[in-house]
DNA sequence: TTAAATGCAAACGCTTTGCAATTGA
DNA sequence: TCAATTGCAAAGCGTTTGCATTTAA
């Protein structure tokens, strides 16, 4: 079912903004700021308020069909659910961001189910660190 | 070696709004945001700035003194380095926050090493899902 | 003495909100 | 029709910054 469809299931209108909303999602091939999906929507629907981006954002999270990842950035981005899930390694030094499968983090997920009772949500993990480059140049330098 | 050891060896001043900000990381039984530890040092300092806590978090975590942990409140947590490290599992129905050791998240951090090169930052990790508690009064509602 | 550090006020960037006008169902 | 949704403008919040003043070493 799409995002559309289980929007109008649940009783909430299909706007044309909305519906930009959610192409942008689908079409970004990472994940996006409110602001990329905000200018994606302007640039199609001249009069529209990034208030409303943050708003469909808001619903589409609470009906769980997208997900925030926290990269540190001073802002959250977003990604369809159903695109599937990875985590990233954030590099400290460069910046560069390595993805990573999801099934790496299920021992981890078991381990916290078992020992915890707890379902994390490890759906896009953002784990922060030093990439084998950057460890490589410092290595040499000491 | 102390914090204040540390700060002056590297050439910084030993001032007293320094050594507070210090004062109430050292004292906090948990992780502790800015706004707190300038709550801190406004009372026994009562001209002060929290631009000054700001840039004095900034030094410490160049230092490696502090660490920095998101748990998604729309701000950040401070803690001192040498106390230790650990983890926390959030949960997002009740909010309550479990800690985690850390040795739990050592195979990841193997793992990571090992296949990626990556020499991951795990000291404060913030993992958010559903606690037992939440998740058995869910299942015994379904 | 003097570079480093502070206080202040203002700005910043992302996000949220109140409210009147619009619109999908 | 009419509650849900939007646009707009303003505010909210944590954080950062420029600059004149103060201060630790």
């Amino acid at each position: 079912m799409s995002c559309q469809e289980i929007l109008q299931e649940k009783g909430h209108r299909l706007t044309p903004q909305r519906m930009l909303v959610i192409e942008a999602l689908h079409n970004a091939r990472k994940h996006i700021s409110a602001e990329e999906i905000y200018d994606h929507l302007h640039s199609r629907y001249p009069y529209t308020n990034i208030s409303t981006v943050y708003r469909t954002l808001e619903l589409l999270k609470e009906l769980n069909l997208v997900t925030e990842t926290n990269f540190g950035e001073g802002r959250v981005r977003y990604h369809v659910a159903e695109k599937g899930h990875h985590h990233h390694l954030i590099c400290r030094s460069c910046g560069k961001i390595i993805d990573l499968e999801e099934l790496l983090l299920h021992p981890l997920k078991d381990t916290l189910l078992q020992e915890y009772g707890f379902d994390a949500d490890l759906r896009h993990l953002a784990i922060s660190g030093e990439c084998s480059g950057c460890r490589r140049k410092k290595g040499n330098k000491a």
